[in-house]
DNA sequence: AGGGAACTTATTGGATACAACATGCGATAT
DNA sequence: ATATCGCATGTTGTATCCAATAAGTTCCCT
């Protein structure tokens, strides 16, 4: 016996559904695939070069994380969210993650601490690169988990990643990022010192409003785009590009 | 245009992974498939008279629902809950569940109250019934949706219900089902009280120690039955019934 | 000319067939 | 006798093929 000192030499070998499921999650995260696209299995086939066989087991898999919706007979589509829809999925987020918070903070590593400052210096200098909407949602999402990585709740966290994944495509509304992301950066900021010095109650309280706030901004701009589209809608049509 | 009414005359016509998935949800949250059951597709498929494909399908749903573990070639599983798990699921539930009631409480019509007290009332009449350990489970969700019905919250619901199928095959567990029917049945009462009266407060605080408090004693319920099997399997094995 | 029915085409749903992988048993060698 | 290798069997993973449904189109009838 003894060759299994800590088993983690397990190949990671995962089946073709799961990388499909995780390259479309990707794509549909990040706005690759825009709201409103349909998913034609054939296509996505034949892009990842598998049968079509993996490609609908995933999408089943997706529509079950609720990022997509699956009309039978007529295929798949990337939902839009409607401005409710994203005030409760932050409504959620503000309700959970600050529990996770309280659990974690006192299990906190200085490396964790350094790790989520890293990751906020990343902020700074992925600000002026192209793709930094995408990016951000990442980062934003990295630092989040890790404040709650001591935590040892997984349940929390399953439900925590999945509420954040239904809504993190929409953090490309520029309104939102321009205005937000200011003063999100200074929150991460404030959130990560209190979680320094162990001050629970104050880093649970801002991480509330952080999230509350970060909800009620999002909403809003999605109101406005909205407002704008109907507009539009109403004198002609979409303007093209601008 | 101008057919789509109330668009509720869609015929239901569900495909077969989706029934096959409601079946195997049913069947593990009844706990007809016990924890840590193999699935196999193959038994499945002929089982329900179809093919393996939306077998599979509906596996994968599972999965993505947290019911069921799928390895790699080695097929899916039913797993078994750690005490710590119930934790955090009824934990999940204490934060989420009396939010969606403030916010459903305002709205809650007289019919409401009447259907919700039916259901509270069939509680006594399935008490001797033999199978009423899976109808507690299905009576218990069906209260609870029902004052929840009018907040209006689609994607909270979401978490919420798949949160309690995760957990609610573990009512089948006697001591908890024995000790604390009686005392859920009497909370029940006094939150559908609070809800007559539109005592908001009195209602969600009642409603989260009622989710508390059945979550604490089912987690002790699970590690003294833990514990048991513990004992058993040092002095030989189970001691078939008794 | 307008509306509807039959047909065409594109797409999804499901079944069968085959390949890959894992597990368990037995043979063989030490 | 025991340990290890290899084969047999069963189960899952993927591909190809066929059926069913839906949308778009054309043609006919009123």
């Amino acid at each position: 016996m003894e060759l299994e000192t800590t088993l983690d030499s397990a190949i990671p070998r995962q089946s073709l559904t799961s990388a499909v499921a995780d390259k479309l999650r990707d794509q549909i995260i990040r706005g690759e695939i825009p709201e409103g696209a349909q998913l034609r299995q054939d296509a996505i086939a034949t892009q990842y070069q598998v049968s079509r066989i993996p490609v609908r087991e995933a999408l089943r898999q997706l529509e079950a994380e609720g990022l997509i919706a699956i009309v039978p007979n007529r295929g798949a589509i990337v939902p839009a969210l409607s401005p409710d829809d994203i005030e409760e999925l932050f409504s959620i987020r503000a309700l959970l993650e600050p529990e996770v918070l309280k659990l974690s903070i006192p299990r906190l590593t200085e490396g964790d601490f350094s790790e989520a400052a890293a990751v906020l210096r990343k902020y700074v200098s992925e600000l002026r690169r192209d793709d930094h909407v995408s990016a951000w949602g990442r980062l934003n999402w990295q630092f989040h988990s890790i404040l709650y990585s001591r935590a040892n709740q997984p349940r929390f966290m399953a439900v925590i990643r999945n509420v954040n994944n239904n809504g993190e495509r929409y953090t490309r509304l520029q309104l939102y990022l321009t205005h937000g992301m200011k003063r999100a950066n200074e929150e991460h900021h404030q959130i990560l010192e209190f979680c320094r010095q162990r001050a629970v109650t104050q880093a649970c309280k801002l991480l509330r409003e952080h999230i509350r706030y970060a909800g009620e901004s999002l909403k809003q701009a999605l109101e406005q785009k909205r407002n704008d589209a109907q507009a539009n809608s109403g004198n002609g049509g979409p303007r093209s590009k601008s």
